[in-house]
DNA sequence: TCGCCTGTCTAGCACTGCTAGGATCAGCGC
DNA sequence: GCGCTGATCCTAGCAGTGCTAGACAGGCGA
């Protein structure tokens, strides 16, 4: 039984190595890099054993999304957990995430631009990535007005996704990120309480 | 003389013949399907061929992104100019952009996701391009507010990039496309004059 | 008519994801 | 301790990719 055991924990280890291992080559140099026969080289294997572990190429790209979605969802928690009022939340989270997108590109087109074949918003959607979007979720309410809170969350997502995508791909200008995030800000939710109507009619 | 421009026009008909086969193939079965191999087989020519009209596969993508480019242009300016006001022309501009994503997802793929190796907002950037900008630009211009028309654009821009990409990547609910876009736009413009401040501080 | 030159094709390179089949070695019963 | 058994792993190969060198032909000018 031990031996059992221990070939399960080896076999274990071995799977978060090539996880890790797919995840390193993608954040310096791009997922291009990520070929089959480099991660079995670097794990020291052939190439069959990572077919052992994984059904394809495809499912070793979801586990590496999979891990940052958690740990996305992490960052974003803390940052709303720090912040006084619900509009100081609101840009804490977005700063997080676009942060988050501006630091790990690879991992960030992983989980939102690449094909997943994961599910969203249904029964089968894994956990780190429900709780992540249950994040935005919750510091939108607030802010939904008249749509409805699922509708507020979803624009609230897709401006930033655009921010993000865009920003990467180097389309917009580096230095307005700041003045972006504000203007997006502001029109979501509405100028702050005591000062001026904004644009004009 | 007369042989040579004989052999200019077919040179030039061919070359349009790939861009147009390139294009074929991605939209119906998408990027993956629009290999070397498959364009040469469909225009009756061998491979060598198309190297002698493009450096690589990857000119030809951007051939077709380019083109579409212009019919994206072409699609926004009639928006905008149907309009009755600069809120209407903005909201119209915005929903031919969004019609345009969803109902050619190859061709917004190629222009906007795919890395093009195309400089945006330079000089050398192609006219196409630079028009289909100067549309967004245009329509947003009475609604910068506060912050600079560049910006504003931007962050329009990046809303409707966000809202086009999740949408077609299956990962906003289908049936609230029309809600997303009231409360985006009601958020980017303001309220509309005359009715109350929308959501709470 | 001859020779060149342009245009085209065949065949091949190095790479990709993936897999069939054989070798190897550890663990077990005797 | 010995030989069998079964799991584990690797070698070698398949079909496909983007791209290219070199051979071949056909039309052109002299």
């Amino acid at each position: 039984m031990a031996i059992e055991e221990r070939r399960e924990r080896e076999r274990a280890q071995r799977h978060r190595l090539i996880v890790r291992t797919a995840r390193d080559i993608a954040e310096s140099e791009g997922w291009d890099a990520v070929t089959v026969r480099r991660l079995a080289r670097e794990i020291e294997y052939s190439q069959p054993v990572l077919y052992g572990h994984f059904p394809g190429k495809e499912a070793i790209v979801r586990a590496v999304a999979i891990e940052a979605f958690d740990e996305l969802g992490e960052l974003t928690r803390a940052a709303r957990a720090g912040a006084a009022d619900p509009r100081a939340a609101l840009r804490a989270l977005a700063e997080a995430y676009l942060a988050f997108a501006a630091a790990h590109p690879a991992l960030y087109e992983a989980m939102f631009v690449r094909p997943l074949g994961i599910p969203f918003g249904t029964a089968e959607t894994p956990a780190p990535l429900r709780s992540a979007f249950a994040e935005i979720v919750e510091v939108v309410t607030p802010f939904a007005g008249g749509t409805d809170t699922e509708t507020a969350t979803e624009v609230l997502w897709s401006g930033l996704h655009g921010l993000a995508t865009l920003g990467t791909a180097r389309r917009l200008r580096p230095d307005q990120a700041a003045d972006r995030l504000d203007r997006f800000l502001t029109g979501f939710t509405g100028p702050p309480t005591g000062s001026p109507a904004g644009p004009p009619a």
